[in-house]
DNA sequence: TGCGAATAGGACCGATCGGTCCTAGTTTCT
DNA sequence: AGAAACTAGGACCGATCGGTCCTATTCGCA
């Protein structure tokens, strides 16, 4: 909506991704959004709080929109579209030279045992992190087998893509991920059933 | 070796895994030390650095006495090692409360972008930790199929349990991380050679 | 007996933190 | 034209941070 508020979330983003919640000052916002004063700042934000919190739900929705829509491509196999989901996950964080890790584990880490609100948001995050892939593979149990797990299984990928994405980030090598990820299309494949025939790149049409 | 150090050490080591390294100020550690001052506490340690640092050090020291002992035991068939051992940090979490997660993971999400001397030393504990794994796999590799790549593999196990462990924080809930643990065994179980009988608990003798 | 380490406790430092308050000029919309 | 919102910039507040310094007393050991 408001120019200057969004201009204000973006960089706290950017910051608090970088540096994380905590050490990230108000006065280091103003400075990366180039706002004139703290008088300026607490115009369009009531306290640090509000701003963390307002950063999360943005970083939520655009993390929805661009990585999440992947899993509801409507022209592509379910399955592929979970290769394709993971592989712009590695591909997002080797752009980013193996910084930042996962906003959301990352911030997990930082305020799970700390900030209760914090905490209820971000498990907000991965229920319906969680939702989307079960949502996937409902749509692929054709091909899965009939005693997948849809809640367990869609916990383990986001759990492995997380720590996989926390250990890249720590040894600042995204050999690390891509390994994980390859691992992980190895575990979703002992799902799919024996009789269908193993998912091509763009086999749909 | 000293008692109050190690006290020191000790009671850095709860503050530090429940609220973080930045959020842990010597004013903490002195109370929780009992202490009776600043002067006391630089007494033993030159700086809050050289406490975080000794801080790491010591909780992977205990991670390898109390933890990875387990993949060490001559006694017991390697894969049934690795399973007890997925157990036990199943176990260990459950006991915390779902409070508090992996103490690596923990530093390693506040530490990995923002100290450097963190990060190499949060590496190098994945790094051992990993390579445990490794001998571990090595040893049962008459079990497992030839194209099981150690490294790769020891590292998916690690990251499923970091993220494993970093989910069920947010959640509060255990079911997440015995949800991991599940298919983390089903994960292993597929690098089983079929002609080998899969391994039963206390199968050895 | 004596010496150094350990314990005790407080004052103090500069820096930074989140947050408030105040004044004043400039847009923007009705 | 006038009100309301936005921009600008600075002073200031109490609290907390890591860290230093200083003075005493007590303890273990050679």
């Amino acid at each position: 909506m408001n120019t200057r508020r969004a201009q204000i979330l973006d960089a706290a983003a950017v910051l608090i991704g970088r540096q994380g919640y905590s050490a990230t000052s108000i006065d280091d916002v103003i400075k990366e959004s180039r706002l004139s004063g703290k008088s300026h700042f607490y115009h369009y934000f009531r306290s640090k709080e509000e701003l963390g919190f307002e950063v999360l739900d943005r970083q939520f929705e655009r993390f929805a929109e661009r990585g999440l829509a992947i899993l509801r491509e409507p022209m592509i196999d379910p399955l592929e579209r979970l290769h394709l989901f993971i592989d712009s996950l590695v591909a997002a964080h080797a752009e980013r030279g193996c910084h930042g890790g996962s906003p959301f584990g990352t911030l997990a880490a930082e305020m799970a045992d700390a900030h209760e609100g914090f905490r209820l948001r971000i498990a907000q995050v991965f229920v319906r992190w969680s939702s989307q892939i079960q949502s996937l593979l409902w749509e692929a149990r054709p091909q899965l087998q009939d005693d997948v797990d849809a809640v367990r299984f869609s916990r383990f990928i986001i759990a492995a893509l997380e720590g996989g994405l926390m250990m890249s980030r720590v040894k600042r090598d995204i050999v690390v991920l891509e390994g994980i990820a390859i691992d992980l299309k190895r575990f979703i494949a002992i799902h799919v059933r024996e009789s269908v025939i193993a998912p091509h790149p763009t086999a749909v049409l």
